[in-house]
DNA sequence: CAAGTGTAGGACAACGTTGTCTCGAATTTA
DNA sequence: TAAATTCGAGACAACGTTGTCCTACACTTG
């Protein structure tokens, strides 16, 4: 013998369903559920046990559908979570969207700019209250009617290209120019610089930093130092490796992120030689790294909620006109190495942790 | 004078919207929208062209409601994205997820019990068609209805609680043997033993496994030498100093966690001491930190990747009987400090990166 | 040329819920 | 005691979409 019908065939319980058991109407049993205080205590009661005994729960969507309200979702379309700065920001944005009651789509950006988009509007299918948006490159204004209609958006890291909407975003120009500038004022003039590619903007304004830098001290900067489409750490050593071999070699390296940081804190530290080094981004126990450097470190949860912040202000109408958030940056000095000092002592390099 | 209706007021447009422009049905809009090929080339056209004047994209999910096809969602209900270990879960799931052109929704469980019950509550309301669950503890037999509702689970890293159902977990007990009696061979005999609370059974199998290697080797563990309930790298860091400042001090530590390896390995650096210390699972840049050590590794993106596999064989009714998986985990040697053998070269340091 | 065949597109109902309205009963008041 | 007032609960329609059915028209065929 065999039941009429397996557990994994049962429907799930709808309202219709509870209302039967209960032997009340539909709608007492909407009411229950959405805490209406004008409910028959008795009544409530037989619902509730019937609730229970189905094991009913609301069908969110069709609640929203009907009732017009927001889906208190929220899109997050990030590059990769196993990144330690894109994990900082959807971390921070994960807080902020619990505090108001919100889901979080996290949607991963594939590789070109139209898987990107098109994940958006499988967002704005799903009628997400709003978008955070961390863009890997390419054009935005296909996303202008989506903000006509209603979808906020708050660009992470980067200005969206060819649309006005918010952005939250580092001041990459001046924590270049700040960087270069400690490089210069300890006696360097040959500093090997090893950006990503200048297809992202954030790239563009730390090389920018670091030319004005050089031009406000009055020196050239030698085109032959600087590497750009520097992808990772490993290739980051490799450049190291070539520079270093060349006839006038760098003496300090100024890396635009921390991929590359590592990879020539790497070769430098096999080497065993002391070319100064600062990088871009601070990474978790930098400081327990075996040779000091120095970073440019910035608040990386901030870029996450202030751009969830900003995101829920505008959901809620408080924000009218486009706003772009700049966070500063700020140079951490774990005992640089200069051309003059002294190799710092170990004790005196967490000093900024 | 001004707009009958501002822009941010402008109700998302419907398929009605687009019939009445195109100059159709209803029916034809939905025909059109998705695919049917028996549509007139002029018809769909216009129809075309009126969503793209007006930005329609269809509601998913009243065409779920209607049609009763699944969300294409799943939830995963994680405990910080900000934790590295988290973090490659995360980005794991999400990669099978898009591979199943499925979103994610990342809950965040909060700190009781009854939060992450109620997280999945709502991630059930939603009607997800699975959940991915990093259990922080408490009784999980509330869930038993919403499995035989038809939601599959899988939890990750911890088997649920009073509740028959998938998990992905690693090899605990087995690693923590392993590690225990590399540095029993290694000649230590007081090992230091710093784990997090024992309500979480990865800990609880972890301190089994070393207890069980003592045995093995006819030792006896000195229990005031098992710390538990140490929750992070500071207060690693103090029961450090406080064990070695005993009269009876161990010559090894055994941490349950990177976390306190991090405390412990920094606490011994600036003591400038050659205890030997193992610790659970890697972390990033653990090959570059300043003193050796040796971890217990395993496949931390595979605890993910299987899991949402083996979530989606489910979702689409391929697995029948509860699963668990269990991940091997693998003790890498950087060099540990024996009681007899020399302090290591740092390039032998890197061998197993 | 009449009947049969095929096909495109529209009318209608329904998914699971909630807003609106109405009705009946209980309670109050003159 | 009858009318007025309250208040709880059910009937009905609607949210935006799709499944089902049906009609109208074009085209074939004996």
């Amino acid at each position: 013998m065999h039941t009429k019908s397996s557990p994994s065939a049962a429907r799930r319980p709808t309202m219709t369903d509870v209302a039967r058991v209960a032997g009340v109407s539909l709608k007492t049993v909407s009411r229950v559920v959405n805490g209406v205080a004008t409910v028959d205590q008795e009544l409530a009661e037989r619902v509730h046990a019937a609730s229970a005994e189905l094991g009913f729960r609301a069908n969110f969507a069709a609640s929203a559908l009907r009732s017009g309200s927001s889906t208190a979702t929220i899109g997050l379309l990030i590059k990769d979570l196993s990144n330690e700065f894109y994990a900082n920001i959807a971390s921070a944005v994960a807080v902020v969207a619990k505090a108001h009651h919100t889901q979080l789509i996290t949607a991963h950006s594939g590789e070109n700019a139209e898987d990107e988009l098109e994940a958006i509007f499988d967002l704005c299918r799903r009628r997400v209250d709003g978008l955070l948006i961390v863009p890997t490159g390419g054009d935005h204004s296909a996303l202008k009617s989506e903000i006509d209609l209603g979808i906020p958006m708050v660009f992470i890291d980067r200005k969206p290209v060819g649309l006005a909407a918010d952005s939250v975003v580092l001041d990459n120009f001046a924590g270049a120019r700040d960087a270069a500038t400690r490089l210069i004022n300890d006696g360097h003039s040959r500093i090997g610089i090893l950006v990503d590619t200048l297809n992202m903007a954030t790239m563009r304004d730390r090389l920018q930093g670091v030319r004005t830098a050089f031009a406000e001290a009055g020196l050239a900067l030698d085109d032959s130092l600087v590497v750009t489409n520097v992808r990772g750490p490993i290739e980051a050593s490799i450049e190291v490796d070539r520079l270093l071999a060349s006839s006038a070699p760098p003496t300090a390296f100024f890396c635009g992120n921390n991929r590359s940081g590592i990879g020539v804190l790497r070769s430098l530290w096999q080497r065993g030689t002391n070319e100064a080094l600062v990088s871009f981004d601070d990474f978790q126990l930098s400081e327990l790294m075996p040779r000091p450097f120095t970073v440019v470190r910035y608040d990386n949860r901030a870029l996450g909620t202030i751009s969830a912040e900003l995101l829920f202000r505008r959901i809620n109408r408080e924000v009218f006109d486009p706003t772009t958030v700049v966070l500063p940056t700020e140079l951490c000095d774990r005992g640089i190495t200069g051309l003059r000092g002294p190799q710092p002592q170990a004790s005196q390099r967490a000093r900024c942790t």
